[in-house]
DNA sequence: TCCACTTCCTTCGATGTCGAAGATAAAGGG
DNA sequence: CCCTTTATCTTCGACATCGAAGGAAGTGGA
């Protein structure tokens, strides 16, 4: 079953504000949409009638009545959402909420191209939806995350590097062919970005880095996702200064990527006679106080905080957050903040945050959830 | 006298819209609204009723019959800014549409402390709309750009170094006790990044860069100025690549502004014997063929074109607009260019254009009325 | 226990906005 | 010149939103 969301006009604000957590009562909508509260009573009854919101007992008194608190039908939809990798697609449900309902990963590879990547995709979603959904509850939205670039205006992806026979490829309308309702698609740094701004409630600029086999970025600019032309958000070619001189598969020399990624540590470390096959090995390493290992990850993190520098002088954010699985490694967060702190103008770091991702594992999927429910309620 | 615009509710928007050029008639305003035509002609008649708009001639036809042609009227009121400098305060009068009546410069020393520079520019605001306006025409905002960083939410200046005294100073509420009107105070380089984004309609994503004496940079991120913290734009205290070492005002070592500043190329040239007092001389030494200057404009372009791969990269801008006194030597902005598109990502460099800003001298001032605009009719 | 106070939520009349329909005015083609 | 087409603008009834007032349901202090 799948069917568009019915809401219209301040419906949408509202289930956005009860989805997101922002507010569960009556009064508490009123406050945050800046509508009436006699209209708000109207519109939420009409919501509480289309069966998207129910009534569930009272909440916690302010010092006079208590409001009845409002909150997600469990029956009103599921989101399906997911984030493809190079050789695993994580793939969920999420309720209207965007909290998961089921999560999995599953072994798939994207250079098999766009039409079998993505019906391998779908085919995942009707057997997780057929498995764990009750054929009551519709399907509201499609979205995912590919690793790669997306051109915000048309979703196609655009020269993929790691995505052979991707290039141009219209996913989202790939996608919007099999279930004809809202699609989002987005580069998969992105998505964690996103899911990374709902773990830090009332920070506005957020820059989120993924340090794991790659090197990746996502913006937040007053609580939107900064998209740009499409490449916003892409640091790992920016060059960096060093003695010698590497190629990066991008072409150009000394790109950060080259110098401080997981790939980049692992095979810096089989230079020093040290073999290590996925970049939870290097953190394995620096967790048994490895000295190569932990020297050469505090090198990566100050490289990535003298790229930062830059950056933080520049968009000024509240916070920086760091994930990707090479940030499990201590060193390298407290390598990046001693750059930053080190060389960054006083009022940019005045009240700047650099800490580890919060998000987890899911971050991207929780991403998706979010921007989906803004195309769901458009 | 002054006098707080009486509009309210879609008004402002209608009004706005007017003003800036966006549309020109009922059905215009329409469909750059949202709203329906008929709202439109009642809000319309209202505004033409409190004398804010009036109906001048007809427009050109698009097929059907003539619009009939809305303008501001030129009794609507007037906005008041200044840019206030080292040494000069540059100041004049807009009609609302923010189109300058009458620019001035006058000798300014901001060393003399806020009261002191902010009495002088409030007499020399008085002595302009005597002068200029009519009476009965009112004062409807007041808008000033000053040398150094601004906090957004209390619109006080903080740690400025080149503005002693200054420190903390409620710039905004000592301007809104003269005038109780709507105020705005911003960074300089912000301010021209504003003026700048008008005269690139369609392009939302900017960077506005300032090569003068010193090196100032604003962005525009989807079409509205970033602010970040108060911090935002600043480039001139990254760090460049050099075989030398030079210490920064700033206390840190190899700044941008250390070696690309206008200030910087005048210390150089003087070493090479060969001695300037402005930047403007610097220009002139360029296009006179002289091979020293030359070469050092080309090496500041090459410098700071370095530093914005890396932005271009991350913010993946539209254009990157180059100002300031240097801009007018040619080399700098041809060394920029190549410097970027050399080594960015031909995703982010395939539709950027890097051009001479356009907007001209009054640059600041054009920006301060369309922000003051945004105050005044909210 | 009673009562003043706060907060939550609804009712009701006034106002704003919408869309459909029609009046107005011009362009363009036979 | 007339008629069709297109676009602009206004009129009018339906609906959404607002704010004020008041009822409902709690809290906290005398």
């Amino acid at each position: 079953m799948k069917q568009r969301l019915p809401v219209q006009g301040a419906q949408g604000d509202l289930l956005r504000l009860v989805a997101t957590g922002a507010a569960e009562s009556r009064a508490g909508l009123a406050r945050m949409s800046g509508l009436a509260a006699s209209s708000v009573s109207l519109r939420v009854e009409e919501l509480i009638e289309a069966g998207l919101l129910v009534e569930e007992g009272s909440g916690t008194s302010r010092g006079g009545r208590r409001p009845r608190r409002l909150c997600l039908s469990p029956t009103a939809g599921v989101l399906a959402v997911a984030d493809l990798g190079a050789h695993h697609a994580r793939l969920g449900l999420l309720d209207l909420s965007g909290a998961p309902l089921v999560v999995e990963e599953v072994p798939c590879e994207i250079t098999e191209g766009p039409e079998a990547t993505l019906d391998l995709l779908s085919d995942a979603f009707d057997r997780l939806l057929a498995e764990r959904v009750p054929p009551s509850v519709p399907l509201r939205g499609v979205g995912t995350g590919v690793p790669g670039p997306v051109d915000p205006a048309t979703l196609r992806v655009v020269t993929p590097s790691r995505m052979p026979g991707w290039n141009d490829f219209p996913v989202a309308d790939h996608l919007r062919a099999r279930y004809d309702l809202p699609v989002l698609v987005e580069n998969d740094a992105n998505l964690m970005a996103a899911g990374e701004a709902r773990s830090w409630p009332g920070r506005e600029n957020l820059m989120v880095l993924k340090v794991g086999t790659g090197i990746g970025c996502g913006a937040i600019v007053d609580g939107r996702l900064h998209r740009g032309r499409g490449a916003a958000g892409d640091i790992s070619h920016v060059r960096v200064s060093s003695d010698s001189s590497v190629i990066c598969a991008c072409g150009h020399h000394d790109c950060l990527e080259a110098y401080a990624s997981g790939a980049a540590l692992i095979a810096a470390l089989a230079e020093a006679g040290i073999e290590v096959r996925h970049t939870s090995g290097v953190v394995d390493l620096v967790n048994d106080a490895v000295p190569e290992a932990t020297s050469m990850v505090r090198t990566a993190g100050r490289r990535i905080g003298e790229v930062l520098t830059v950056l933080v002088n520049f968009f000024n954010p509240d916070v920086v957050a760091v994930g990707g699985s090479l940030s499990a490694a201590e060193p390298l967060i407290t390598s990046i903040r001693a750059a930053v702190y080190e060389r960054c103008l006083p009022l940019a770091t005045r009240d700047l945050e650099i800490a580890p991702a919060r998000a987890g594992r899911d971050a991207a999927l929780l991403g998706a959830g979010s921007l989906l429910l803004d195309a769901v309620l458009a």
